[in-house]
RNA sequence: GCCCUGAUGGUGGAAUGGUAGACACGAGGGACUUAAAAUCCCUUGGCCAUAACGGCUGUGCGGGUUCGAGUCCCGCUCUGGGCACCA
């Protein structure tokens, strides 16, 4: 009889959910175990090939432990909310909620399919109230705290508004976006309103004005991701910069903790160090200068201390207040007119046409190391948003003073010896400074730091700086705070009113605040989110109840927030939630998050790293402060799956029109290349009518055709939803068995490598799993085992197989386990074994990655538990022992006589004998032992000399 | 530009500094079969040699350390990823 993997995957499937094989519960007798997998958003286009990949190795992790008698905790979940269904909403007026259940029911079919040891009872979904009302639960907690840089942890607000009515901001330690100066009796004197403005520059969750990509034909903000070259990914609709008041999160504040934290944390470095460049610690110096003939001054910040003396000039951010304060009459007209130039364009325009720009104010800044006066001009190329929003420019050693002061034929002052900077700027801090000060300018201050290295310099001017009270050390961090507002439908929204324009929370005990009902998921004719369509969105003061906007009295009756928060909301704590994820009184009870601590270890792709990865750490950070969170850290280790990447096709819309143009022809236009889903083309040739009903905007869609014909270009890259070239596991499955799919992805390649889908190769594995049947069984079905003791080549087979299994699983080797089944396999052909010993061992060593299989196998065995249960085996050493030891002899390095020497001793023993043996005895005649160097059980090296 | 990866047959990929190319796919040859499928066996980095044993060469390029380098060090080239007027 064959392997019947149909029949054998649906018996067990079956029994796992009868006898609740997965479910888990803390239990204190038995250590603890969490793997988690980065939960997937339920797309229309169901489960792909890439997304099994992290399951399945975690999968096979997760079931190694069990089996080794650790107590599992393996949960699965949707991140529910986002912007593909909310689209589809948008097209169709179907509810997001709809799409979303239904698309989660798919992936839960697909995914049963598969055979993961999930504990569904655990599952959770972010869309779903009793799961957000946690996620709004923490923002009003953010909003109700503020960093605090003396403890160095997250405070309740309370204490700084005590604080604020003691010593106004006197001595006052808390992270701000801006530093503010006030009174006891100025904070006192300020009305509900002005205080609230003025909490908003300290609280975690903040309402503040920034940035944001706007997308005005989708009615949205856009995060950068979601953003190239000027378009949105998603439809190809032009975005704007636009300054808007939205919610924040004060993910700066935990800059240095983010940092710090990734020393403890078992992630990859490459990992560690795209969120080291992300976080952008950069220490150096903020320094004060006077402005000419004035009281003002300003304070600029720079890495590069040592570098004063070769200031030749300031510059300025168009958007610093500074600009309006130190522009002359004279130069008004000049600068407002720049100013205003700057604002058309956007950050993406400036940067890509790296055009030097840029005014005189008509100020002069005095360089306190010089006493020179240094002219102040506005120019683009600084940015408002990172350090002081003003710099000293100094052109000899920094490449964009330097286009800039040449464009502008301002002097440059080198100060590193020998530097050659008549082509570009000597940017390397290496080397000996001079003209610090020059030799022929008389000292303005006594202080040099001529002949020092560059590191010298920098310390001993930042020592300087800090001792004559002309600035002070300074750390500055890029990581920027997280912008939290959406103007989107489907997504948390936020529990807040306005009362009289001041934020309020709901109370704690009426969340979680449902997401209202709205008739349209466009924004309104007001421009106002979708949220403004709903007609109960109202919140009864007294009553505590939201009811209709028509009853907003603005005494008792106010209106909601029309935000709802990002995608990264749910996902930011969702790993706590799995640890309890039925409890409504609170997030994670004390006990679960005890037990279960935190993430061991946690799979998903390297495309997290800057988003979810930081927001994540941010967040559990955040709630460790307050005690609710028992680690700081939420994902001990870390593995990065590579993404199964897939095949996409383009087609090529000339710019500005509806007509696509064939590819061979494209050259010829100005063309946009769009992404078209897979499933429309074949051979690269699209299906015209199927494009034009792929989505609304097309249907009366132009085209130029070569041969008749619409020819695609094609890419391998990610394979994801949003490049329309997804390859579904059922087909796999349907064919080959769940099973088969498994070893086949784990056979690949190592996991965390990218590879191109591709199914040549799938035989091998699943005529692996058919010959492994018949090892078990004869062509009748019947069992086919012997009872006897093991045999010597029968047990130096299996534990040569227990050894190389156990340390890959620990290693995530998955596809060299694959290959030592198959070389174990054959083995065992090869002696004729069916020993019953063997081959039951042979089943729990496959248990994790075959699981179906193994449990057949294993009852097969009679045996009346599940395999999942059996104990994972040791190997034993000694039976490993090679017993042939090859021998080489090199005479100064040069011949090699390899030869067979038989032994099964120590290293010692080797040596020994393979100097007094008669094979070797010739070749040593004449010659002096340089050194005897043995490999263990493996390879005997003598060194000759003559 | 900066930071991080990686580079091995026709392909995916194996190799704690110790016989490079495990394992699998593909290809070629053979067995079984009326035939096909399935299955099994043999060959398969390149070059040379052969009745046969075998020999040379070979892990992106150039050096170095070592008895011995795919692996370690230095300098390049290219691939992929991240960041990017961040002072």
């Amino acid at each position: 009889m064959d392997y019947n993997f149909r029949d054998i995957e649906k018996k067990w499937h079956q029994r796992w959910v009868e006898q609740k094989t997965y479910h888990v519960e803390e239990d204190k007798t038995k250590k603890k175990f969490y793997v988690l997998n980065m939960f997937p958003y339920p797309s229309g286009a169901g489960l792909h090939v890439g997304h099994p990949l992290g399951y399945i190795a975690s999968d096979i992790y997760a079931r190694y432990k069990r089996l080794q008698g650790f107590n599992v905790l393996n949960p699965m979940g949707y991140d529910a909310y986002g912007l593909p269904a909310e689209q589809y909403a948008i097209q169709t007026g179907q509810h997001p909620e709809i799409t979303t259940v239904a698309n989660i029911n798919h992936y839960r079919e697909q995914l049963d399919k598969i055979g993961f040891c999930f504990d569904w009872d655990r599952e959770v979904r972010t869309c779903d109230p009793s799961y957000y009302h946690w996620t709004q639960w923490a923002f009003q907690l953010m909003f109700n705290s503020y960093y605090d840089t003396a403890l160095n942890k997250a405070q309740p607000i309370q204490q700084l508004i005590a604080h604020l009515e003691q010593k106004g901001t006197e001595g006052l330690n808390a992270w701000a976006t801006e530093e503010l100066s006030f009174t006891a009796d100025e904070w006192k004197q300020k009305d509900e309103k002005e205080k609230s403005e003025l909490l908003m520059n300290y609280r975690i969750a903040y309402l503040g004005e920034t940035m944001v990509n706007w997308c005005p034909e989708l009615g949205t903000v856009l995060a950068n991701d979601e953003v190239v070259e000027g378009v949105s990914i998603r439809g190809g609709y032009p975005v704007v910069q636009k300054k808007m008041r939205q919610w924040c999160l004060r993910v700066s504040a935990y800059s240095q903790r983010l940092l710090d934290g990734l020393e403890t944390i078992d992630w990859t470095d490459s990992l560690k160090e795209t969120q080291r460049n992300w976080i952008g610690r950069s220490e150096g110096a903020e320094v004060v200068f006077k402005v000419k003939d004035s009281d003002k001054q300003f304070t600029i910040f720079t890495t590069r201390a040592d570098t004063m003396f070769g200031v030749t000039f300031m510059v300025l951010a168009p958007e610093s207040e500074l600009v309006n304060e130190l522009t002359t009459p004279e130069q008004k007209a000049v600068v407002e007119a720049y100013v205003e130039e700057t604002k058309k364009r956007t950050e993406r325009e400036r940067m890509i046409d790296k055009k030097v720009t840029g005014v005189f104010t008509g100020s002069y800044a005095i360089n306190p190391f010089t006493g020179e006066s240094n002219p102040i001009w506005v120019s683009d190329y600084v940015l408002a948003g990172y350090g002081t929003g003003a710099i000293m420019a100094v052109p000899a050693h920094d490449s964009r003073d330097y286009t800039f002061a040449k464009h502008f034929g301002l002097p440059i002052i080198p100060l590193i010896e020998g530097c050659d900077i008549s082509e570009e700027s000597y940017d390397a801090k290496e080397g000996i400074v001079c003209n610090s000060p020059r030799a022929d300018v008389k000292p303005y201050i006594d202080f040099s730091l001529n002949g020092l290295t560059v590191k010298e310099a920098i310390a001993a001017t930042k020592d300087y700086v800090e001792k004559h009270g002309i600035g002070h050390v300074k750390v500055n961090y890029r990581l920027r705070d997280a912008i939290f507002s959406r103007q989107r439908y489907w997504g948390e929204p936020f529990p807040v009113y306005y009362k009289n324009g001041v934020p309020q929370m709901i109370p704690t005990e009426c969340l979680p605040l449902l997401l209202p009902e709205v008739d349209h998921f466009l924004p309104t004719a007001t421009g106002e989110p979708p949220l403004g369509h709903a007609k109960k969105w109202a919140w009864d003061e007294e009553k505590k109840l939201v009811v209709d906007n028509s009853l907003i009295d603005n005494k008792t009756v106010f209106p909601i927030d029309l935000y709802t928060m990002p995608g990264f909301a749910g996902s930011s704590a969702y790993y706590l939630r799995y640890m309890d994820p039925k409890n409504d009184t609170c997030l994670v009870s004390k006990e679960a998050d005890e037990y279960w601590q935190n993430v061991d270890l946690y799979v998903g792709g390297t495309e997290h790293a800057t988003g979810h990865l930081i927001y994540s750490r941010f967040w559990n950070k955040f709630l460790y402060d307050y005690g609710y969170s028992v680690k700081e850290e939420p994902f001990q280790k870390l593995i990065n799956q590579g993404m199964i990447q897939g095949r996409s096709n383009f087609v090529y819309r000339v710019k500005d029109t509806n007509t696509f143009v064939s590819l061979g022809l494209s050259k010829d236009y100005d063309v946009t290349p769009i992404h078209v889903d897979v499933n429309i083309v074949s051979n690269d040739v699209l299906d015209i009518e199927a494009f034009k009903n792929w989505r609304p905007e097309y249907q009366n869609a132009e085209f130029i055709l070569e041969d008749g014909k619409y020819v695609c270009g094609f890419a391998v890259e990610k394979m994801s939803k949003s490049m329309f070239n997804v390859v579904n596991p059922d087909m796999v499955v349907e064919k080959y068995g769940a099973d088969t799919l498994r070893l086949y992805e784990m056979f690949l390649g190592p996991v965390e490598q990218s590879k191109p889908w591709d199914t040549n190769g799938i035989d091998g594995c699943h005529r692996f799993l058919r010959k492994l049947w018949n090892i078990y069984f004869d062509k009748d079905g019947n069992l086919i085992t012997e009872d006897a003791e093991p045999s010597k080549e029968e047990l130096k087979s299996i534990h040569k197989l227990i050894k190389k299994v156990t340390t890959d699983i620990e290693n995530f080797s998955y596809n060299t386990s694959v290959s030592a089944f198959m070389i174990c396999l054959n083995e065992l052909n090869q002696l004729k074994s069916h020993n019953k010993t063997v081959l039951e061992t042979f089943a729990v060593l496959l248990a994790p990655f075959t699981p179906h299989l193994s449990e057949e196998l294993w009852e097969a065995l009679g045996h009346t538990t599940t395999v999942c249960d059996a104990q994972w085996p040791e190997y034993n050493e000694s039976y490993l022992k090679e017993d042939m030891v090859k021998m080489m002899i090199s005479f100064n390095g040069k011949a090699r006589f390899p030869m067979e020497f038989a032994v099964d001793a120590d290293s010692a023993t080797i040596e020994k004998l393979a100097l007094e043996s008669e094979q070797t005895k010739k070749y040593l005649e004449g010659f002096t032992v340089v050194k005897v160097i043995v490999v263990p059980k493996r390879i005997v090296n003598i060194v000759l000399k003559k």
